[in-house]
DNA sequence: GTTTACATGAGGTACGTACATCAATTACGG
DNA sequence: CCGTAATTGATGTACGTACCTCATGTAAAC
C-alpha cells in the first residue's frame, strides 16, 4: 500500500542499499546482471524515487537563467513579472531564477550573454531570441556543458534546445484570420497586416497562417502586403494614413506583433478605430484597455504565467532527466475578447 | 544567501530548536513574549518552512476525494481522466485521489456520499454538484471535521467551501453571446438557446450572461426562450424540427450545456448544421470533431487538466493552511475554434 | 600462490523538519 | 523557603535519499 522505498527495492532484489543506490544514480561498479535484478525489482514494486527527499539529501538547488530581449515592450515586461512571480512561488522548490536582458535584434549580444552564462554554470537556461547561427552555436556549447536549454516564446527548432515552451505561430495566425474573417461583416474589403518587423520567424509564421485561412475561407477579403513599423510612431502614423486613404474599403487590421500602441494611436487619430475589426497579439495592460473600450476586437494571447511556470517546470524536468508532462506544458492559443478577459 | 532553516531562526531568536518547533507547530508551553521573539526572527530572516522536508518528516499523505456526477457525459469523463492523470503525476507529492461518482440531480445522493466520506477522514474533498440545502449541510459537517472543501466547476457560494475552482458562468455566457453576435452575418434573426436542463445554476447564469450581451450589443438578434432537452434524443429532435419550422429566420444555436451530441444530430438531420452559427460549451472528443468539420463554430471551454491540477493544488494549500497562488488557480474561459484547438 | 581489479556489503553522516522525552531553569503562591 | 507548575533546553530518532568510507568477497591475471 505504502510507497516502496530504496529499502524495499534492496530487499526484493536481494542486494544491499548501496548497490541499489549505485544503480539508481548510475554509478559504476555493479555487474550488469545485478543491475538487471535491481531494475526488475524497481519495476515489480513500481518504485519511484521520492524527488523531494532526494533533493533534500542532495541539497539540490536549481539555478536557472532566462534570457529575454531588453525592449520596452509591455509583453516582455509582463513576462518578466510572471517569471519573477513564478520563481517566488518556487522558492520552496529550491529554484532560483536570474533574468538577463539583452539587446534584441542583435544575435551577437544574445550569443555573448549565453557565453557569459556558461561561466556561471547554471542548471538550465530559457531563451527568448531569434534563431541565428550565433545563437545556435551558443546553445550547442551550453548543451555540451550539460546545461538544460528551453526555447521560450519563439522556437529555435534547428538548435539543440531540449524543449520549446510557446505556441505554434502559424496556428496563432490562422486563429487570428478566423476571427478576422468572421468578425468582418462585409464579404469584401481590404485587411491591413502590420508588424514591428517581418524578419522574425514568428511574424513570418503568423502571416503565413493568417494568409492560409484568409485565402481558403474568406477569399473576398484581401490582405495587403505586410508593412513594418519598426516601432516608430511617425512611421506608423504615415503608413496608417496612407493605407486608409488609398483603400476606402479597409475593413480590418491584423497587428502581428505584440506592440499595438502606436498602431492604435494612429487609427484613433483618423477616427477609424471603432469601425475596423482589429485583431492583435498578446494581452498587456494596454491591449486590455483597448479590448474593454472596444477598440480591439480580439487578442490572440498566450498566458504568460503559464509560460513562466512551464519553462521552469520543463527546465527542472530536464535537469532531473525526468519525462516532461506534455499535456501540462502545451501552451494554448488564447482568444481574449472583452467578455472573457482573465 | 542560502535559505534560512529552523536552526537559523533559533539562533537569531536566541532560543533552542525545540522552542522554535513549538512555535512553528503551534504547540503549547511557550511564553507569549518568546513566541513573539521567534516570530520576529522568522520575519527578519524571511524563513519559510521547507514543505517537502516537513512532509517527509511527518510522513504526510494527502488523501483527497472528488465527488462527480455519475453521468455519461463526455465532459465529466474527460474531467475524470484529467483527475486521474493529475493524481498520477502527483504521486511524488504524496497525493492520493479517490473519485466518487454519485447520481446527479439527486441532492440526497450527494449528501449521502459526503456523509460517507466523513468516515474515511480524507484531508480534502472536491465537489462538483448543484447547491442544495442538503449539500450545504453536508459541507458544513465536513468543514466541522476540519476537512478542506473546494467546489469544482459549479460554485457553492453560500456553503462553507474554502475555494471555487471553475469559471464564472455568467462571463462564459457573455463570451458565447459575443461570438454569436459577431459570427452571425445577418443583423436580424432568431437564436435558439438550448440546454439539458435549466434548473442548474450554471445554466441560468450562462443564459443570463448570454442575454445581457445579446440585448446590449446585438439587439437585432432575438434569443428564443430556453428549451430543455433532458438528454432525450427524441425530445431534442422534436424541439429542433419545431423551432426550425416555425422560425425560418433562425441564424444561431447556443447550446448551454455540455451535451452537444443529440442537438448536433438533430440539426444535422434537417441539414441546417452548416448554415447556422453553433456555439457550444466544453471541449470533448465529439465537440472537437464537430469543430474540425465546421459543424460547431466555437466552443466555450475550461481546460480540464488545469481544473484537475488546480483542485488538487488548492486542496493541498488549504490542508497546509498556506495561501493559494490566486493567479495560477484562476481558470480562464477558453474560446476554442477549429484553428486553435489544443 | 599472489597480486590486482572489480563487485558488493555494511555502516555512517547529512539534508530540514517533526516529534518525543527528560532535564533544567524560572516564576509564583503559600 | 519550599513545592509546584510553566517554560525552555538538550538530545535523540525518524522520514527517504545521497554519498562517502572501509571491509570483504570473488575471479582473473601474473
Amino acid at each position: 500500500m505504502a510507497r516502496p522505498t530504496v529499502h524495499d527495492v534492496a530487499s526484493v532484489a536481494g542486494v544491499s542499499l548501496a548497490t541499489v543506490d549505485r544503480v539508481l544514480n548510475g554509478r559504476a561498479g555493479v555487474r550488469e546482471e545485478t543491475v538487471n535484478r535491481v531494475q526488475s525489482a524497481i519495476r515489480e514494486l513500481g518504485y519511484v524515487r521520492d524527488t523531494s527527499a532526494a533533493n533534500l539529501a542532495r541539497k539540490r538547488e536549481y539555478r536557472f537563467a532566462v534570457v529575454l530581449p531588453q525592449d520596452s515592450s509591455q509583453f516582455v515586461a509582463t513576462l518578466k513579472d510572471a517569471l519573477t512571480e513564478a520563481s517566488a512561488s518556487h522558492i520552496a522548490d529550491r529554484i532560483s531564477v536570474k533574468i538577463k536582458a539583452v539587446l534584441p535584434e542583435d544575435p551577437h549580444a544574445v550569443a555573448r550573454e549565453l557565453h557569459a552564462l556558461r561561466a556561471a554554470k547554471p542548471d538550465g537556461v530559457a531563451i527568448m531570441a531569434q534563431e541565428t547561427p550565433q545563437v545556435r552555436d551558443a546553445i550547442s556549447r551550453l548543451k555540451a556543458d550539460g546545461i538544460a536549454v528551453v526555447a521560450l516564446i519563439s522556437d529555435l527548432p534547428s538548435s539543440e534546445r531540449d524543449f520549446f515552451v510557446g505556441v505554434n505561430s502559424e496556428a496563432a495566425g490562422r486563429t487570428a484570420a478566423l476571427l478576422m474573417g468572421r468578425f468582418v461583416r462585409r464579404s469584401t474589403g481590404k485587411v491591413l497586416a502590420i508588424a514591428n518587423s517581418m524578419v522574425s520567424r514568428d511574424s513570418i509564421d503568423r502571416r503565413l497562417g493568417f494568409d492560409t485561412v484568409m485565402l481558403r475561407e474568406f477569399a473576398g477579403l484581401d490582405v495587403l502586403p505586410s508593412v513594418e513599423t519598426h516601432n516608430d510612431p511617425d512611421r506608423v502614423r504615415a503608413i496608417v494614413r496612407h493605407v486608409a486613404a488609398i483603400h476606402d474599403d479597409l475593413v480590418g487590421v491584423y497587428s502581428m506583433g505584440s506592440g499595438n500602441r502606436y498602431i492604435l494611436d494612429a487609427f484613433r487619430e483618423i477616427g477609424r478605430l471603432h469601425d475596423l475589426v482589429y485583431i492583435g497579439h498578446e494581452l498587456t495592460p494596454r491591449s486590455r484597455e483597448a479590448l474593454v473600450s472596444g477598440e480591439i476586437d480580439a487578442v490572440i494571447a498566450q498566458n504568460v504565467g503559464h509560460l513562466a511556470r512551464s519553462a521552469l517546470r520543463v527546465l527542472r524536468a530536464k535537469c532531473d532527466d525526468v519525462a516532461v508532462f506534455e499535456a501540462q506544458e502545451r501552451i494554448r492559443i488564447d482568444i481574449v475578447t472583452r467578455e472573457n478577459l482573465p
